[in-house]
DNA sequence: TTGAAAGCGCTACCAG
DNA sequence: CTGGTAGCGCTTTCAA
């Protein structure tokens, strides 16, 4: 009725009809709703009050064309199954909602590349892209680099590329591992990889295998799991079980596998830890259940987000380019049940590094 | 040094350079990326490999300023915690990505309402809103309607107000538990509440205990757990077996508070299902482990997802107000290992309804 | 089929 | 502190 164009009746309330019902120019209720304007607070507030009974809201999108920012944190993920995600997803959303911006949320299904996904969200014009549990190629970093897109990785690196990246200490956790088991007295390990490729797994097997030959033993065998998951880890323990039967611990790329493994060597009618001991890696809750109350490395998630916003300036306004720095934090050993004490007194003191 | 603005160096190639370069308007550019729009194939070409030479692609931004669409879906979720919703996302986030369109996330902070975070999506102008586990008040209601924003609520309605809905039948699923219960024996039945005062938990509770009463037993027990979490369903079975010895099952308002619930017997040194059958709600995929077994109601996550999209009619371009009708989708019986048939001979042969 | 021009709703600059 | 004006990058008439 009021406007002839009605193909979608959006009763969108604009900034010109609050000005029109107020006598005031445009401009004025436009500067009512920016902080930093200088406005007289009385008429702020007449404009406000205006607003709100009209049910006035700026238009952001409008905004965001002139101010080039979105105010849109793009998060690419490519796994919910592992309970891993969902919690460094919730956390995510806290921390980005908190500054006053949108978590504009993108699943990579499986088999394709971030790559792919990329484009769509440059489109949007997102002020930076958080990428979770997949990499990207030089290609597009490039391409965010040059439409000025700070992006971060989380939970892995792309080594040579020039892109930040916020994760765990893999390498210190896999040592860690190395170290506890060593303590305990345990001669014969195996490591479960998960995607055999990335960082997050490689570095783990690294830092466990050279931690294991700085105590003087040996990797006992080396199983590809394939992919992060439960049935990946319960697989690679059957076959493990099968092929080595003098194993004593096995140390999984991450807890979900890990459970996994416990069931397959549980289903083997063997026991956890008088068999063999098991360790994961992330410290997810299914962990600290009573059925399997894993040993874990414990990631430390909120303060892998709260980095994450630090080098995206999510607190400060300025969007200052992001170094593109390798972050790397700390995760701590968490010792629940699923490791043995296989010698007669108490623990070995572990050599230093 | 192209623009005297330079806040921030963003090199957005616009329409209007590629025009100019190819010696064209801007419209045309822009024609070439509207699929109805009349242009001459061969000029779209030359178009669309300039484009891809610079860099150029449409500022969605600035094209929903005109055309009033978005193409992006606000899901609100309040909890990640519980297995269920990780699924839930990802089958959404397939669903809307395929169509064509962006999920705007949003967590609801524990504690926090729904209502407080509705403002923030308006002034996005999003499409429409998925609110899961989380319900909406009427005021809200009435403001997205007035503006034109479908509303669909996701695992749960709200009686009277006029929002569609889409949920499992979880009236007929706590029905399905009675007679599967009644059918191998049971005659003594608790029922475990999540958050008590949401259609989730009380169709599923009303479903059971009407049933249980048609089949002349009465519900033996009803223990609050006050929401739908792994500590909840663990400290409610705690207080169950205290109180009631001759408790022969127990019927979880869902499946992760089902688990924390086998958790708990098992600490008291008590059998599943030996002891106490145990029925859950979901079916996530934890239910599934050997460790536990859990015969629970399947959710048909999919063709509820399918469902809320049909509604939002993701994949029509059409954008007719959806009906505000709560879809019923019926959930299957798991069965696996968690109830006991405690009768001598074969199962009974359930009444009929 | 194409180009020119209007304008989506807003911010940002310039006067006053 | 306020109003006028320009213009963000695009779609969409209207003529040609």
């Amino acid at each position: 009725m009021r406007s002839k164009r009605n193909k979608r009746i959006i009763r969108g309330v604009t900034a010109r009809q609050v000005a029109k019902r107020l006598g005031l120019s445009q401009s004025t209720v436009s500067r009512a709703f920016t902080h930093s304007a200088s406005i007289h607070p009385k008429t702020r507030e007449r404009v406000v009050r205006a607003a709100n009974s009209l049910g006035y809201q700026p238009n952001i999108i409008a905004r965001s064309l002139i101010t080039k920012r979105t105010n849109i944190i793009a998060v690419v993920m490519a796994n919910l199954t592992d309970p891993f995600y969902p919690l460094v997803l919730e956390r995510l959303a806290q921390r980005i909602q908190s500054s006053g911006r949108q978590l504009l949320f993108f699943m990579i299904p499986p088999g394709r590349h971030v790559d792919e996904v990329l484009p769509s969200l440059l489109q949007y014009k997102v002020d930076a892209i958080l990428i979770t549990s997949a990499t990207v190629s030089s290609r597009m970093a490039a391409v965010c680099v040059a439409e000025g897109i700070p992006v971060v990785l989380f939970n892995r690196y792309v080594p040579g590329l020039k892109v930040a990246a916020v994760c765990c200490d893999n390498v210190a956790g896999g040592r860690a591992v190395a170290d506890h088991l060593w303590n305990r007295g345990h001669v014969r390990s195996a490591f479960v990889s998960g995607e055999s490729d990335v960082t997050t797994n490689l570095d783990r097997a690294h830092g466990f295998s050279v931690r294991l030959q700085e105590l003087g033993i040996e990797l006992h065998a080396n199983e590809t799991g394939g992919d992060f998951t439960y049935a990946a880890g319960y697989a690679a323990a059957h076959r493990l079980i099968d092929r080595h039967s003098a194993l004593d611990s096995i140390f999984f790329a991450s807890d979900i596998m890990a459970i996994g493994g416990i069931e397959a060597i549980r289903a083997a009618n063997l026991r956890v830890p008088e068999d063999i001991s098991v360790v994961g890696f992330d410290d997810i809750s299914v962990a600290g259940w009573p059925s399997y109350e894993l040993t874990t490395i414990r990631q430390p998630i909120t303060e892998m987000v709260d980095r994450a916003a630090e080098i995206l300036s999510l607190d400060t306004a300025k969007n200052e380019k992001p170094s593109h720095k390798i972050h790397l934090l700390k995760g701590n050993l968490v010792e629940r049940k699923t490791v043995m004490n296989r010698l007669r007194g108490s623990y070995k003191t572990v050599p230093p590094a």
